[in-house]
DNA sequence: AGACCCAGGTTTTTT
DNA sequence: ACCTGGGTCT
């Protein structure tokens, strides 16, 4: 069973009882061994589909392991094995258990932006705070707070700090009284955040061991992938369910640990061994993706980090090219140079655009790439922002969804309840939740009451009537199922005069055609969660699209192997490309200038090993002697992470020249631009 | 509701 | 230099 794999991974893959960490260097193939271990503690009896847990961060590792155990196993006993994210486990524990942390079971999940809505209610309520803070920093704070592991009873308190600002000194001193204040909202409406999901998993499991007991009886092997990115709750959850019996096999990479800015702690996977006694280790260093000339430069660069586990990629693809690295004068002609220079390589390499990738450290940096590459008609796609996430129409129908599952999920009802125009406005909702606040009643309760004491304008009495109307008409067809899901939400479009509304604000046939299509991505998803289940319900629904949210069908196409990528480095963690070309190789973008400081700079030298490894056959550096930077075009410097690769390994290619500090010369021949 | 203005920020992103 | 968000004015 085991065939095709080295020695060590064929070790880690066979390892049966206790807790092991797998040091897995980039392009070592740790999916592969995850997958092929779950295979074998099936097949040799050691345990049930059912008694495996494995947990990832994102859906799209879920899947693509989901697929992959499939292909080892068989679809069915591969359903049968709990492979998802960390945060869809919880859900799934939470919605069972609930109940007992006080929270009702139909509780719903909210996005960053319903978590923002309500966020700022709160701080609306609080008189002097809202004038003088950004709820956006707030929301940063708490949510570093619970990722910290820090319980709910509130944050600790800080020691006072001399080298504090005073706007700092106010925050700090607010932040308890408004963490404490946004986590009753959150209760109040039922809902949870993001963090709450894996928070309060840990809390339960505290406060009820014969529950955790429970969970730990029926999960007999945990496995953890990218366990370098969990966090302090990750931690926690992993320690309490791992229990006694700690059959915890985690897998990772320390130099990849690139997200410690939200809270992810490289020390999990450092000090594995010391946390869970009996650990043992097993290091895959032996990289199936890139030519050893490419490795050689990544162990250079990252033997550099103190905080690290030693290791040494090495191939047997061969020495391959060395790196180029072209220095040009700005961000322009460092676009126009790559397409050059990829036409170059494409005309010697054979391949296709779809064997390139632009990585850089900034989103920023992507706009000359689009228009060089748009300009020499290269198709390309660009990969990250979020811009599908935040799809209005998608959002409002989902609002709507979970405001007929969870009538007291005050952001959903903000969200939707004057959409359309009902004629319900800023002062008939403060009115509203005057009486919400005073006689400490749900949302849902307070509107109910308003409109039957008539203590509304005729206006929005008559709107906020219309809205419980149909969302109470939808309620009760949802429950008595004897509608398809699909069919219910397309007829909850019309009723609610959702889609007509849609369609008088749209200003050009175009936006509405591609507004419509966003209403039918929902419809879709639907249909296709449907097919995927044997017992559809609402709830289901909506917590896979809270944890998953539709894709869009046309971006989905764009993803061909006929396009170039452009993408942060971030995003490109975990994928390959035979050429990669690194954007912007200088002082202040690479490393970045806000994180030089103290560990940040090991996690900035980690991200450029990320880049480094992505690549199978050839990387560019690309570099500009000049740069905007904060709207003023600026001379920069190399990146010192230059002068960490190895000699001889870097071929210069110098398409500028920076001018010389000549020691008689007073002034740089610094251009501005003009705007 | 929509137009206009000012202040602040401007690294990375998932669930 | 430019965009966002929030506030105010019409």
């Amino acid at each position: 069973m085991s065939n095709n794999l080295n020695p060590e991974q064929n070790a880690a893959v066979t390892h049966v009882d206790g807790p092991l960490v797998v040091l897995a260097g980039a392009g070592s193939g740790k999916t592969r061994v995850i997958t092929q271990r779950i295979a074998y503690l099936l097949n040799n009896g050691h345990a049930k589909p059912g008694q495996i847990l494995a947990l990832t961060f994102t859906n799209k590792a879920a899947n693509e392991m989901r697929d992959r155990v499939a292909g080892l196993i068989g679809k069915d006993a591969a359903e049968k094995v709990f492979l998802g994210t960390f945060h869809s486990f919880c859900l799934r524990v939470l919605r069972r258990e609930i109940e007992r942390l006080g929270y009702r079971k139909n509780f719903s999940v909210s996005s960053e932006s319903d978590v923002r809505t309500i966020l700022r209610r709160v701080l609306d309520d609080m008189d002097g705070v809202k004038d003088a803070f950004s709820p956006k920093i707030f929301l940063e704070r708490i949510g570093s707070i619970k990722n910290s592991g820090e319980t709910a009873e509130g944050p600790e308190e800080e020691e006072e700090n001399d080298s504090d600002t005073e706007t700092e000194a106010k925050y700090r001193k607010w932040l308890p009284a408004i963490y404490e204040k946004y986590q009753s909202a959150l209760r109040a409406a039922n809902t949870l955040d993001f963090d709450d999901l894996l928070v309060l998993t840990v809390q339960l499991w505290q406060k009820y061991p014969e529950v955790l007991e429970r969970y730990q009886n029926r999960f007999q092997y945990l496995l953890v992938d990218e366990y370098q990115d969990t966090n302090a709750v990750q931690y926690r959850l992993l320690r309490s369910l791992a229990g006694e019996r700690a059959n915890l096999f985690v897998v990772g990479d320390d130099d990849q640990s690139i997200y410690g800015w939200r809270g992810a702690d490289i020390r999990n996977i450092l000090d594995f061994e010391s946390d869970f006694p009996n650990a043992q280790n097993v290091k895959l260093e032996q990289n199936y993706r890139s030519t050893q000339t490419i490795l050689d430069a990544a162990n250079a660069v990252i033997g550099r980090n103190k905080q690290r586990r030693p290791k040494k990629l090495w191939s047997a693809l061969g020495e391959g090219r060395s790196i180029d690295h072209i220095i040009t004068a700005d961000s322009e002609s460092e676009a126009d140079t790559a397409v050059e220079w990829l036409h170059h390589i494409l005309k010697r390499s054979g391949g296709s655009f779809g064997d390139f990738a632009v990585l850089y450290r900034s989103n920023i940096q992507s706009r000359p790439f689009e228009i060089a590459f748009r300009r020499a008609g290269i198709p390309y796609v660009v990969r990250g922002g979020q811009d599908f996430f935040e799809r209005t129409e998608v959002r409002d129908i989902m609002a709507y969804l979970r405001v007929i599952a969870n009538p007291a999920d005050e952001a959903a009802v903000l969200r939707v309840v004057n959409v359309p125009r009902r004629g319900v406005g800023d002062a008939a909702l403060h009115h509203i939740h005057d009486v919400c606040r005073e006689e400490r009643v749900s949302f849902a309760k307070a509107m109910r009451r308003t409109l039957d004491r008539g203590t509304l304008s005729t206006r929005a009495a008559q709107g906020i009537g219309e809205f419980l109307g149909v969302v109470s008409a939808y309620r009760s067809q949802f429950e008595s199922g004897t509608r398809a899901i699909p069919d219910l939400i397309t007829g909850l479009i019309d009723a609610s005069g959702y889609r007509a509304e849609l369609r008088r604000i749209s200003k050009t046939p175009g936006q509405w055609i591609q507004r419509s299509e966003n209403l039918d991505a929902v419809t879709q998803a639907a249909e296709q969660y449907c097919e995927s289940t044997r017992k559809p319900t609402l709830t289901e629904f909506i917590d896979l699209c809270s944890l998953e949210p539709p894709t869009d069908p046309r971006r989905a196409d764009k993803r061909d192997d006929r396009s170039a990528t452009l993408m942060t480095i971030h995003s490109a963690k975990g994928l390959e490309f035979p050429f990669v070309f690194i954007a912007g190789v200088e002082e202040g973008l690479m490393p970045h200038d806000k994180n030089v400081l103290g560990p940040g700079l090991e996690e900035e030298r980690r991200l450029f090993y990320v880049a480094l490894t992505r690549a199978r056959r050839h990387v560019t550096l690309f570099e500009a002697i000049e740069r905007d930077r904060h709207g003023r075009s600026r001379p920069t410097t190399t990146s010192r992470f230059i002068a960490e690769l190895p000699e001889g390994s870097v071929n210069v290619r110098q398409r500028a020249q920076r001018p010389q500090p000549e020691p008689s010369t007073d002034k740089p021949p610094g251009k501005k631009r003009t705007a």
